[in-house]
DNA sequence: CAAGTGTGCTGCATCGGTTGAGCAAAGATG
DNA sequence: CATCTTTGCTCAACCGATGCAGCACACTTG
């Protein structure tokens, strides 16, 4: 009697196969991993094997493969949340990007919690991923550090840090451009020299830029822009909802026209808009440092800019794949949708 | 001289701990995993073990702990896109449940790609997930059956499976109240007796019960449904956009309401509700099966029914907790924004 | 003081693959 | 026919953590 090839409840490993097939562990294993040429294994054997492992269904453990290997093909990323266009596209997009190069990315959401953001890099170094993509972190550069101290490579995207590359948007740039759409567009409807009120973000690199951008705009427009026009609330739409309520009440009739960081804000512009009634029948302009479809085709009086999520991912695993040693920030140009 | 605690550019494990604080590495790997008190480790070396770890910012190997350990305490799910607030908030509360108790969510978007879901569950088989969430499958029973040949635990969620349970939304008792809402609020504008229009959606469980649902309602109200009122199109917007142009050049006027059954056909439906200017100024009443805040503060004219995201990932933490065998399906009821 | 009990630790095999070294047999070469 | 080369495979160590068995010592008990 044949030894037992394999005991009911586990699964099935390469030393069951190699029972079955009559060969050696080693020999399975490499018909499985692809390197059976280099250890000379002939094409009889490694067709058998192959065969056998697809009747029974084998499927790798990659846990002890990886724990061999020195890479484990997994590629980790931290997002701050799954509730816009924005981060999605660049969830999807990284996904099928790291898969295309034989990776296995682990994509975890922290909730724009710092504290969160430290415990989910430090579980998915002790998960042993190759590299590690912190998005619009909080604090980009602590987790550069807990992975150097790990020896794992890191980099950024949407914020950068000062420790490692970092692929963002070209926020100045994007928001000069945006802020001249909406000066444009709100010309008629605004009193001649009235600056924009700008609205939402929090104090980061991407809201000093798109701030400095909309300064930009305006002085290349001769207009000047007060302190008090600019309401960098954070991203929560009710803060949003409430700085535009006190605003209005310490200095009366606001701009026709604002510039709001991102669509997370902009719910709470909109609803107190609607909610106060403040601009009556004629909607103020809106320009979005942020897009979305839905929003786009709803609304005629909001511009919105898209960032180029496809174009930061090239960028991304440029950079990912040549491992590049300097922390350079590569910033991408924005877009207008159409 | 010591003996070298750790070469350079590798990790540091359980072994440079050990000689690092002279003690064994099972005594370090006891302490560290919290079974030291099982295995009468004193106090003070569970101190001195501790404090070395910290300071050398040790993390623990999990491929290593897992290949030895029966469990990976890795839980998975795929889920189809991350364009929409409901699938969204779906992966944000499973991430925090699952790390509440202390699993490791996996989670990947297989772009409505019914090989790249299954593609996704053999790789997350692969990494030794203990558990899997099928969330919104094309094929879930297909899934389930990979899972069972691999010994893994599958679960559906979104979408039911024959095979596995399942927890989903009410579809056909949310689908009634919603329509009841839509003809409620366009008794108005509707020729009496004329039905609502059906847009979205592809022949899986949940359009069936929703079309069902929606049938139901007009039932009860004493109105007749065609079948050329019912255009389960599949979920893109351009789908949708070009199904409404193509009814509105065979039967002219389109009703004055309708039922979406997504956001994201939504989108296609108000492309074309713009672009064709078909109901001119008096927009149609539009009631769409999904949720997303800024569409129900930028519009008055649409009624959207919210899933109870956090009540269903209950409903399915209960089962993953309790393990049950058979493959029952639980129908969590959907509300309406305040 | 021999036997029994408790305390505090270590040694070794093991999980499932991967890898370098090596071995036997067949074929080529002088 | 002895030697060298090539072909086709196997052996044993190893990756890092874990769990069982067991050992040395101290302390109690009759």
């Amino acid at each position: 009697m044949a030894k037992e090839s394999k005991a009911p409840g586990r699964r099935m490993t390469i030393y069951d196969l190699a029972t079955l097939s009559g060969a050696s562990p080693t020999a399975v294993s490499s018909v499985l991993n692809g390197t059976w040429k280099k250890r000379r294994i002939s094409v009889a054997l490694a067709e058998r094997i192959t065969r056998i492992a697809d009747e029974q269904g084998y499927a790798l453990n990659m846990q002890a493969s990886g724990l061999r290997r020195d890479k484990s093909h997994l590629i980790g990323m931290i997002v701050p949340k799954y509730d816009n266009r924005y981060f999605g596209s660049i969830v999807e997009k990284f996904e099928s990007m790291a898969r295309d190069r034989g990776l296995f990315p682990i994509v975890t959401c922290t909730q724009r919690d710092s504290e969160l953001e430290i415990q989910a890099a430090r579980a998915m170094i002790a998960h042993q991923v190759d590299c590690l993509i912190a998005t619009g972190a909080t604090d980009p550069d602590r987790i550069t550090e807990i992975c150097a101290a790990a020896g794992v490579r890191s980099l950024n995207l949407d914020l950068p840090g000062r420790l490692a590359p970092s692929v963002i948007s070209d926020n100045r740039g994007g928001a000069n451009a945006l802020t001249q759409r909406i000066l444009a567009a709100s010309a008629g409807d605004r009193v001649p020299g009235q600056p924009l009120l700008y609205v939402g973000g929090r104090p980061d690199h991407n809201t000093t830029e798109r701030i400095q951008g909309f300064r930009d705009a305006h002085s290349e427009a001769g207009i000047a822009v007060d302190d008090t026009m600019i309401l960098a609330t954070g991203y929560a739409p009710e803060k949003a909802e409430r700085a535009l309520g006190e605003l209005a009440a310490k200095h009366g009739k606001l701009p026709a026209a604002m510039f709001v960081s991102s669509t997370i804000p902009l719910e709470g512009v909109i609803r107190w808009i609607k909610a106060s009634g403040h601009f009556g029948d004629c909607p103020p302009h809106i320009g979005c440092f942020d897009w979305d479809p839905l929003v786009s085709v709803l609304t005629e009086n909001i511009i919105m800019l898209r960032q180029d999520v496809p174009g930061m991912l090239q960028e991304l695993f440029k950079m990912i794949d040549s491992e590049p040693a300097d922390a350079r920030v590569i910033e991408v140009p924005t877009l207008f949708q159409e």
